[in-house]
DNA sequence: AACCGCTTTGCACACGATTGCAAAAGCCGT
DNA sequence: ACGGCTTTTGCAATCGTGTGCAAAGCGGTT
């Protein structure tokens, strides 16, 4: 391996000076500045970042801690990350804490281990289970900013969607179509969920609709795909089924729309379906799925922006902050107008 | 921050015996160790890796340079990677060399200025773009494993999917369905892809049938969706249309599944489709997408596997290995034997 | 020649950990 | 009390880079 050392001896002069060459210090003389350039070049110098990272005492890097990325959601998350830290000129690190988060703590102390700047936690259904750690992070001199609902959020830096209104956007647009009989797919599990769901319900709540015919079922995280077959086939065979479907995610909403149609009922004729957060399956689908999107670029570009303010104020008295993105709702095939008991007559 | 030195105050020893009791080393006598090892955990020590990193000249961190991730197949493959980098010890840190890779060269060299122990590289349309970078890294003492076919294969270490049987395979199961006229889309930009369309047009000449009525529709880069839909357009409209079209990979099959039914073609009734690498999205369309897969998790541990051999090894004089995964066909709804001028007595 | 001021360079230490080696401590038998 | 042996501990160097400070070099003025 090539060492300051090594290129200070070809050029006679001492690791300082090259030292101080290479980062085009003004205390060098412009031409053995050049001639030590010169020579670093030609002899494929490449600066050790971690004898670097150790003498300056941080790393230029962000760590962003992330569930998973089988979960389309989070992919198209991580592309805007990734382009906003690189355009704020940082490096990332990547780990994923699991589809449970199980390993949310050991990435947070991984990252720490390694000194990163600042952390991007994205909580999932479990919310934040490192919150012990996350808060001695912030009280020291690591600052954290959280992506998604948790308890105590005012204690934490957050940045979210405003998934309530999403939520109610998706409600009134039902609504507004002559849907009644509505229902819910989705397991309540975090903030961000449950306020999707909130205000979807509080919006027909507030036309008068009771909810409480609106089935909200929780499905389990192994075998989603199967569990969601089930309760797809439970409520196509109520005695009154719905007549329009709201899932939570567009990934489910796409995996209710297939065994929608393994049961021969058609969409949005017979069925309609609405998703939420707009990911490429969105448009993949037949016929394309009305959802709510938008957010998750801004959500992006917030989230380490908030994250860069916190690492350049250096003094961790900044008081905390939440930056909430309201969504759009995007209309595309899959709902309808419902026909009187159509799920009934058809079958 | 807390160092050992910290730590050996309160336990009044030296901070080397506290390096060696955190250790667990049996030089330290073992009360003193459980003394230090309390009051280590006690006061929140957290090792600097960077430190430690510094001196071992050694990370245990992998880097792992890929495309993109908006295009699904690259989340699956590194879900794999992720867990089994994980499952050998290791970190990982991963880098997204761009859609063009034009960043494959700065992934490279900021991997190496943090001095990761090896480095996994995901090649694209464009080959080995840094070739000399890898050159040089694998000479000196990181080594560097590839996925996909580049020129001069033999001089790098590679882990690739047997491309050219799974093209047969698919062009086999079109043959035995009565399909004559079959079109290609996409590019062949690299040698995977190129093997892809080469095994499946190789296939169909063996069986005496002529691949020049064959369709290969290069698409750009940009807009391929919008490509894709013209490219489809142009198809169906053509004197004598397919009556199977071969997308080089699933994404592109379900664009051109998508646009196919704006264009009121059923699947597989007026048109058969297959894909090939057997991502999610293609149980997700309606009809299923008959394609190639199950190669993609033994192509991701074989990945790591033949990585950690090499960081393992240390000497650098190991010979280069290819390992060839082998795919398998996956049958499902979208294909179906052809009628008679399908296409123009619906139109 | 002595002095001053400015530019340019090198010395030496620091960052926080690991580790070879020597020294200290403890134990035992004589 | 002492030598020999083993166990335990500390000293000091090292990894590669950055940087404060002193010193050297240089040119010009008195």
């Amino acid at each position: 391996m090539i060492t300051l050392e090594d290129i200070a001896k070809k050029a006679g002069v001492s690791h300082s000076t090259v030292s101080r060459a290479l980062a085009d210090s003004p205390l060098v003389n412009a031409t053995t500045k050049a001639k030590i350039q010169h020579i670093a070049s030609e002899s494929g110098y490449q600066v050790n970042q971690v004898a670097r990272n150790l003498k300056t005492r941080s790393t230029k890097t962000i760590g962003l801690v992330i569930p998973e990325v089988s979960n389309p959601y989070y992919p198209k998350l991580i592309q805007f990350i990734a382009d906003e830290v690189r355009a704020s000129g940082f490096n990332l690190q990547l780990h994923l804490s699991g589809v449970h988060q199980e390993y949310e703590a050991s990435c947070i102390a991984s990252l720490y281990e390694h000194r990163v700047d600042g952390i991007l936690l994205v909580t999932a259904e479990k919310g934040l289970v490192a919150k012990e750690q996350v808060k001695s992070l912030s009280n020291s001199q690591t600052p954290v900013v959280l992506m998604g609902w948790i308890e105590e959020a005012e204690h934490f830096d957050i940045v979210t969607g405003n998934d309530a209104h999403g939520g109610s956007l998706l409600a009134s647009h039902l609504l507004s179509l002559g849907h009644r009989q509505i229902a819910l797919i989705g397991k309540p599990p975090h903030r961000g969920i449950f306020d999707r769901i909130h205000g979807f319900q509080s919006t027909l709540k507030s036309v008068g609709i009771s909810t409480q015919h609106n089935l909200t079922i929780p499905n389990s995280l192994a075998e989603e795909d199967l569990e969601i077959a089930s309760t797809v086939q439970f409520l196509i065979n109520l005695p009154h089924p719905p007549t329009a479907i709201f899932a939570y995610q567009d990934s489910i909403a796409a995996s209710v729309c297939k065994h929608l149609r393994n049961n021969n009922v058609s969409i949005p004729d017979q069925m309609t379906v609405v998703g939420f957060d707009d990911i490429e399956l969105a448009t993949y689908l037949e016929p394309q799925l009305t959802t709510v999107g938008g957010h998750i670029q801004p959500l992006a570009i917030d989230f380490v922006h908030l994250l860069v303010e916190k690492i350049q104020a250096k003094s961790n008295d900044t008081p905390t902050q939440t930056r909430v993105i309201t969504p759009n709702l995007i209309i595309r095939g899959s709902c309808a107008a419902p026909r009187t008991s159509q799920l009934s007559l058809a079958r």
